[in-house]
RNA sequence: GCGGGUGUAGUUUAGUGGUAGAACUCCAGCCUUCCAAGCUGGCCGCGCGGGUUCGAUUCCCGCCACCCGCACCA
């Protein structure tokens, strides 16, 4: 899905940038020093924003269920945990840069990459049973690799390299493809091709792959050496798995239930950019939804029920597939950002990876994708990983990390003996079209009637300062209202949802020269503070105070007037007038009624299912 | 990491081989009976480091940052 920027997405991010640092919610990071890139600081209205989205998380995830705990874990942990995830691994891929077209290739990838390309077939083509193909080759290198490979040498130099490539492949056993073809053609003369590796993008040879680490690396204990290298977290998720049987033997909790981190992660990305999007320190929301197999599932209620639309996804069923799963927690998502006043379809796309995207360890995968200024990128990723990160780290660590279940043990020995046979074989035969032997199938279900599985876990993880970017992205609007002389003005305002907005309230004296109006003002002042972030402000015109707090995003005003105390008459005073953000329009309160009428209208609403 | 562009106050900008002006914002005071009013005063700047020069914000080099494109994003 290629991104849909809208009408004049730079200019937008730029207001956006200017805006975020002229009222301190987003600064870049060790500014005074020339900044740092891929690090950002919140200033205090950033702060109070991030501390109210993550509440917001926190609340709707863990408190607001019965079903989710939390865990607050350390960010250096044993580096055996990003070994056994495959980090280790998969995070310090060695990289070729090409120097003549620049781009950057894996050197693991090389081959698949060159596969993929235009060139491969018609170059596969040249070779035949009996070798090469000679003046094929020689039209190849004319027509095709002219425009799709321009730095191939043997480009400059076809005769001796058609030549060579034609003797070299006679020598060679058999079995050529079309990339050690290749490698011939761009092999220097004299040179061994086995040592030349061309770039699949233009042909270029390419110089040693260099290794990228993508993790953050630091040292822990005094010397620095490679006996201590420790990293910091690329994602929360991992300490999860690796406290899962903790927080599984110390909270009570049973299958199916989550453990929700938010935390810092780290990650050495190659180019940060786009403002905050894309950080080497950020910070993740991540739920780790711990769900029975499949096949625990239908041997407990003797039913199995997958996804279908029609389905009800409200509350949670007994008999739900992992699909079914995945689906619920896609529509929980959908319901927290409704919740902050983002909606599918006006902010939020949701994109189901095809089956040759995902990632080994995924089942299924649906992003999230907000229509970012700059382009519709992901905000949350829910991914459906089977038990292959439990199974890992029980792997890794040689400790168990299997449940128990005394329910299932019963169902299992209350069945006939036939039955579980009929149960087994057909386990067995469902693995086996994925691949997996009769041995494996076989002990999963002993395991399985003894009452012991690992659990199965949908991931939906959040990147909270996404979700902060997103939100003000969402939030920013420049509107016309007509000024002191009716003249129309532009005006600077931060929709942002009542529930999140740093400041839910000002409180605003009518004027700064008369001390009663000053007098009651601080007395409501205080008293709102007692039950909000509010703030106090006596300078300058009461218009430009508006303004301020409109592009603060601040939700509601209140001016104390003349009214207030009670110069226009007894059924007036007392009251103040609550001035709304959005509509512009002035409500009159009673100070006493205020702190009900704010909260109700700033408060998020539990349990919303629409 | 590569290529191109940019870097003067919080923001938008003017300008210069002899160290800089403006507008808005912000702060203080006066004034002000509801949407950036007015008056007075004030704070704040040549991204960083080196070189050339008697003297560099200006010229040169390096670095850093930002923007655009490429690539990358388990």
């Amino acid at each position: 899905m290629k991104p849909q920027p809208s009408a004049n997405p730079s200019i937008l991010m730029e207001k956006l940038v200017s805006l975020c640092k002229r009222r301190g919610f987003i600064y870049q990071s060790s500014e005074i020093y020339g900044g740092w890139n891929g690090f950002w600081d919140y200033g205090p209205l950033g702060a109070e924003l991030k501390r109210n989205l993550r509440d917001a998380w926190w609340k709707q995830v863990v408190h607001w269920r019965e079903d989710v705990v939390g865990l607050d874990a350390s960010i250096i942990m044993h580096p055996a945990i990003w070994k056994a995830s495959g980090h280790v691994d998969t995070f310090n891929d060695p990289m070729h840069s090409c120097p003549a077209c620049k781009k950057l290739t894996r050197a693991d990838q090389i081959l698949n990459i060159a596969q993929e390309q235009k060139w491969y077939s018609s170059l596969s083509q040249t070779l035949t049973k009996n070798g090469l193909d000679v003046p094929k080759l020689q039209k190849w290198l004319q027509r095709e690799a002219q425009s799709q490979l321009p730095n191939l040498l043997a480009i400059s130099g076809p005769e001796f390299s058609v030549e060579f490539a034609a003797k070299t492949i006679v020598t060679l056993a058999q079995q050529i493809t079309p990339f050690d073809l290749l490698r011939l053609l761009a092999c220097p003369p004299g040179e061994n091709p086995n040592s030349v590796t061309p770039c699949p993008h233009c042909g270029a040879p390419l110089p040693p792959a260099r290794p990228f680490n993508l993790m953050l690396r630091t040292h822990t204990g005094p010397i620095a050496d490679d006996s201590n290298l420790t990293y910091l977290r690329p994602e929360t998720a991992q300490a999860i798995f690796a406290q899962f049987k903790n927080v599984y033997d110390s909270s009570r909790v049973k299958v199916p239930f989550g453990i929700a981190q938010i935390g810092k992660a780290f990650r050495n990305e190659i180019t940060p950019r786009n403002f905050t999007f894309r950080s080497r320190e950020f910070e993740q929301m991540e739920l780790e939804f711990f769900i029975r197999p499949d096949e625990a599932t239908e041997l407990l209620t003797g039913k199995l029920t997958h996804y279908s639309p029609e389905l009800d996804l409200t509350e949670p069923q007994p008999d739900w597939a992992w699909d079914v799963w995945h689906h619920y927690w896609v529509r929980q998502r959908i319901l927290f950002f409704q919740t902050l006043g983002l909606h599918e379809g006006q902010h939020l796309e949701l994109y189901w990876q095809k089956p040759d995207e995902l990632a080994h360890y995924a089942k299924a995968t649906v992003d999230i994708l907000f229509r970012f200024p700059f382009g519709t990128e992901e905000l949350e990723g829910i991914a459906a990983r089977g038990d292959f990160d439990l199974s890992q780290h029980q792997l890794h660590s040689g400790k168990s990390l299997e449940i128990f279940e005394e329910e299932l043990k019963i169902k299992a020995a209350s069945l006939p003996e036939s039955d579980r046979q009929k149960f087994k074989d057909k386990v067995i035969q469902n693995w086996g079209n994925s691949g997996k032997s009769a041995e494996q199938a076989a002990a999963f279900c002993d395991k399985l009637f003894t009452g012991c599985y690992i659990p199965h876990v949908i991931e939906p993880s959040l990147g909270l300062d996404r979700l902060a970017l997103a939100v003000l992205s969402a939030a920013y609007a420049e509107d016309t209202v007509p000024d002191a002389k009716g003249n129309p003005e532009t005006r600077t305002v931060l929709r942002l949802h009542p529930s999140i907005a740093p400041i839910k309230c000002a409180v605003l004296p009518l004027l700064k020269n008369k001390p009663e109006l000053v007098a009651e003002a601080r007395r409501v002042f205080l008293l709102l503070r007692q039950h909000l972030v509010v703030e106090y402000d006596e300078a300058g015109a009461i218009g430009r105070r508006y303004r301020r707090q409109d592009e603060i995003g601040t939700p509601f005003c209140v001016t104390i007037d003349f009214d207030t105390i009670g110069e226009n008459g007894r059924e007036k005073k007392g009251t103040v007038t609550v001035r709304n953000r959005d509509t512009l329009k002035q409500e009159r309160i009673p100070i006493n009624q205020l702190v009900p009428y704010l909260l109700e209208r700033i408060a998020i609403a539990p349990n919303q299912n629409s």
